[in-house]
DNA sequence: ATCCCGAGGG
DNA sequence: CCCTCTGGAT
């Protein structure tokens, strides 16, 4: 357990006291569906075409049937729709065949379906399941390694850096604030240091 | 390491 | 124009 890295999360438990998921969904199934979505794409896009699509497909045997055109039409606007469109048909073929079409709740089950990884397992396991887990995505890796957190940049070695630095009853809402931090004061290109909440117990300014 | 892939920001 | 956005599979 890191003093710092518990230090850290206080300061952004004030500051975003409110951090959540901010995929929209109303079961594990849509929750896993809107994760595997947001690859490379913002929430917001996200959100956009998932209302379509829950209400055409909303369990996983209706999207296991869906017709691959129709699928991408509705994906298009965001990266990655061809690649999405097969991971979304054929891991609902798996729901189906493999699970009675129910959700499994564990990590190992989760990441043997099709275009799911560690961080979307954990995202549904965190947010649907209540299961605790790091979430590594591009925010929590870039602040991970900003703030000292870890050094490494591959996400399985920052996942278990981060589960070691803080208890784990934070993993799945530390992740969040990482994230909402990311997005509005840390961002990639141009963090504004000025502004941080963090820049005392930050590497790059503070200290 | 590379590919899948589109849209918005700087 | 290049970089970035809640990645995963080959």
């Amino acid at each position: 357990m890191s003093e710092r890295a518990v230090a850290i999360d206080d300061i952004l438990i004030e500051t975003y006291p409110d951090a959540h998921c901010e995929l929209d969904f109303a079961s594990p199934f849509q929750l896993l569906v809107a994760t595997v979505l947001s690859a490379q794409t913002t929430d917001v896009r996200v959100n956009q075409v998932t209302p379509e699509l829950f209400n055409r497909y909303p369990r996983p045997a209706d999207l296991a049937s869906a017709g691959r055109a129709d699928v991408e039409e509705i994906l298009r606007p965001l990266g990655f729709f061809r690649a999405k469109t097969t991971s979304l048909i054929e891991l609902s073929g798996r729901l189906v065949a493999e699970f009675s079409g129910d959700m499994p709740d564990s990590l190992d089950a989760l990441v043997s379906l099709p275009g799911v990884g560690r961080k979307t397992a954990n995202v549904v396991l965190g947010n649907a399941f209540g299961i605790p887990g790091i979430t590594v995505d591009t925010h929590v890796g870039r602040l991970s390694r900003r703030l000292g957190l870890t050094k490494n940049t591959d996400p399985v070695k920052v996942e278990r850096d981060l589960m070691a630095e803080l208890p784990k009853e934070r993993w799945t809402d530390a992740c969040h604030r990482l994230i909402f931090h990311g997005r509005r004061c840390c961002t990639a290109r141009k963090p504004d240091c000025e502004a941080c909440p963090l820049s005392e117990l930050c590497p790059r300014i503070g200290v």
